[in-house]
DNA sequence: GGTTGTGAACAAATTCACAGCG
DNA sequence: CGCTGTGAATTTGTTCACAACC
């Protein structure tokens, strides 16, 4: 939740570099050379000052009157956000959903390579998921080191979740992303983000039962 | 993202109010009967100030020297947050993630049942997934109807994320969750929340580069 | 004493509006 | 002219610090 390292460019800004990057990637996909901030705000959901704003935290990478270069663009976005490179992740929990993350395919084109799988369920150990072997909790150690693994997901229940994450960060990982439905204790310089699905639902039923009260509802 | 009824709660409150709820669910189950805004806090991962302004804009449920009552806390917050009654859903594409999400057993205890399964895909309608039968697509409108469902999670391939958002709509869900990675476009009226795993990753990678750059790894 | 509830100070993020440049 | 880049204004969110109260 909170920088790593403070870094100049604001939070908010970050967490919506990605989302250019995608949008990006279609413009590109459609041989389109250049985009309006505008155009690109569209297809990001957000507004067209915000873009610039944004995009001018790393320099002027426009041009007045004509737009942003797609392909220069996507190249330093990636490059702002480490993606000149494949990411391996480790995916600790094989659980549905565990499971579900392994096989997800979206990752591999945005950067990221499941490079190995581990359960603490001896059952499951030797089982292939997605053409990766299912291998024990205990050699999360030796995994991370020789793949060369930063990331890590939990896809654990929420008991084994602070353990599984103490054990990555003892193998030397520096960023989480965890699904298992509780905070986290992670010392300074480690990055966690936390996907709570049931989380992101009771949100939607606040706004659910204000219309209900407030606004005509059809 | 833009709320539907404003509303005179911040945003950012609403977003954390599940974070304290679950916490409170777990003092529950420990049979503590007060907390002070303090342990709350550190529960949730936030600082104590931030509880007591969030908790202070539904009214004064606190008492000074004490702390909170932790069942009438937690009815508060369940009642804001329109939990006082389960949430029947429907997942629409059962591909990896909507079957792990089918099976995931923690929407249950969280105020959410899923009441109907959909696919576009007839080889995969009639089969059962979580003791839930899979319905064709064009038969989603009748299964919002019959089940009373107001809240509809996205999670087929991007390019049929905004029609099947269309339809939900056209069928009368209210609230979306998206996990499909397109900004989806709704009128004015419908929540959208999105989770997008690729880009949760993106934005640990954009720190991971930072941190080796400016700080001492380890 | 201990802890809440809250105005006031501060910080972050968003939006406006327009000068500056191609 | 069109569109970017950006200071200034505004809004939103966070934190401080302490009076009020149990």
């Amino acid at each position: 939740m909170a920088p790593a390292i403070p870094g100049d460019i604001p939070e908010a800004t970050v967490a919506r570099l990605p989302v250019y990057l995608r949008a990006l990637q279609d413009l590109a996909d459609e041989n389109l050379g250049t985009v309006s901030s505008e155009r690109l705000a569209e297809m990001a959901g957000v507004n067209a000052a915000k873009v610039r704003k944004d995009l001018s935290h790393f320099g002027s990478y426009g041009t007045r009157g004509v737009g942003y270069d797609v392909e220069y663009l996507l190249f330093q976005i990636r490059r702002e956000l480490g993606l000149t490179h494949d990411w391996p992740c480790v995916i600790v929990g094989m659980g549905n959903l565990g499971q579900a993350l392994a096989n997800y395919g979206g990752f591999r084109d945005r950067g990221f390579v499941v490079a190995a799988l581990v359960d603490a369920d001896r059952a499951k150990v030797g089982s292939t998921i997605a053409g990766v072997e299912v291998s024990h909790l205990d050699d999360l150690a030796s995994l991370v080191r020789h793949h060369n693994i930063s990331i890590g997901v939990i896809a654990t229940p929420s008991p084994a979740a602070q353990g599984v994450a103490d054990q990555m960060i003892a193998a030397g990982i520096s960023s989480i992303l965890n699904f298992a439905p509780v905070v986290l204790s992670v010392p300074e310089g480690i990055s966690v983000r936390k996907v709570d699905l049931a989380v992101e639902l009771q949100i939607l039923t606040f706004y659910n039962e204000r219309r209900a009260v407030v606004g005509s509802a059809d």
